[in-house]
DNA sequence: AATTCGGGGAC
DNA sequence: GTCCCAGAATT
């Protein structure tokens, strides 16, 4: 054995990453009871469905979401033949519309051009519409057991506390540090098992706000010995807080409303929405309905109902105030559909708009 | 490299 | 209130 000073480095961090890996499979085969639908699970479909549905999105959130889409959309071909809507439907709630819109269009591809057929490499699986390198790890491991280390903000936070790096998880040199060195511990031919133990244990150990006295790797890690739970990992960005006024005209004749698709580059993109005016500040009633009036050209109406709402989003805090008007005649409106309730209700609306559609239109 | 895409739960 | 979540696409 070599003891030559340029190797001992790498030497060090390699004992150590195997001695990780395997306290960790250890841990995985004797305490991790840790279960979930999509766990063990072979089928590159619904391997697929789910870590598309996870992505940013807490297990316990998506859940129900997966069951529902999986006895909606049971194969690809199903998925692949359902109407837009439908799909939209299911997913309505879980946001990040923009992976259902990427979901459909992997399904028709996977369908229609490869036979139903999931591809079967890295690179492969990588050019999905909607597969970034943490999805195609994931199912390449858990499929077909590529020896592909997947990097979520489960590994991040964990090897950076085991091995005591800062580098910023958001910077282009911290993601290359933190992705060469889950790869260099990954224990190959075990790449599934590992993905899945290693998610499970940050996700139920070493948590933003971690147990570290229920860890099996205590003394070892970094973080505790020098007492950096709380500053590792390491972010450099902060998120900046935009304010918006989403001013909603529900307007309603008989047992139909005005409805449309939101169709611009924007939040909620694909889900449907009620007459908006969109305001730079919050506005009064009254001159909501002068924009209204002259925007529409809708005059004879009564106004039934006026109540305000807030929604915060990642980057957005958003103001809604909502303005329920019946009109005696229908008109058309540009842009907007009438859409009878029954119909209205198999739309799929942000999670502010739904609410309303499930509570102030009728049965 | 920086921004933008939801919604919910933990703290 | 702030932070984070089985991230990816776009600019």
């Amino acid at each position: 054995m070599k003891e030559e000073s340029g190797e001992k480095e790498v030497l060090k961090t390699g004992k150590r990453g195997a001695d990780f890996a395997n306290a960790l499979l250890h841990w995985n085969r004797t305490e991790n009871h840790r279960q979930m639908p999509w766990k063990g699970e072979k089928d590159p479909y619904k391997i697929w469905l789910s870590e598309i549905m996870l992505q940013q999105t807490r297990v316990e959130q998506g859940l129900k979401y997966y069951q529902n889409f999986i006895e909606a959309f049971p194969n690809v071909h199903v998925l692949a033949a359902a109407p837009e809507a439908k799909v939209f439907k299911v997913w309505e709630g879980l946001g990040y519309y923009s992976r259902c819109r990427n979901l459909m269009t992997t399904a028709s591809h996977v369908s229609n051009e490869l036979n139903g057929i999931f591809p079967k490499t890295y690179e492969e699986l990588l050019s999905l519409k909607g597969v970034g390198s943490y999805t195609a790890a994931a199912i390449g491991s858990f499929a077909y057991n590529l020896p592909c280390a997947v990097l979520d903000g489960n590994v991040f936070r964990v090897l950076s506390r085991i091995f005591g790096i800062e580098a910023p998880i958001d910077s282009t040199q911290g993601k290359k540090t933190f992705s060469a060195l889950a790869q260099a511990i990954l224990p190959k031919g075990q790449a599934g098992e590992y993905n899945q133990a290693i998610m499970d244990f940050g996700a139920m150990i070493c948590k933003p706000s971690p147990l570290c006295d229920a860890c099996f790797f205590q003394q070892k890690c970094t973080a505790y010995v020098e007492g950096k739970q709380s500053i590792l990992p390491v972010k450099e960005k902060k998120t900046v807080l935009k304010k918006r006024w989403l001013n909603y005209f529900i307007v309603q004749c008989g047992d139909e409303v005005l409805v449309q698709q939101r169709l611009e580059k924007d939040i909620w993109h694909g889900l449907h929405q009620f007459v908006l005016i969109e305001t730079k500040k919050t506005c009064k009633t009254k001159q909501l309905e002068v924009l209204f009036q002259k925007q529409y050209g809708l005059e004879n109406y009564t106004i039934v109902d006026d109540w305000k709402t807030q929604q915060h989003l990642s980057h957005q805090s958003v103001c809604f105030h909502f303005v329920h008007v019946k009109l005696k005649r229908k008109k058309k409106v540009e842009n907007y559909t009438w859409t009878k309730f029954s119909d209205v209700k198999e739309l799929a609306f942000p999670r502010a708009l739904q609410q309303i559609v499930a509570s102030r239109l009728g049965v």
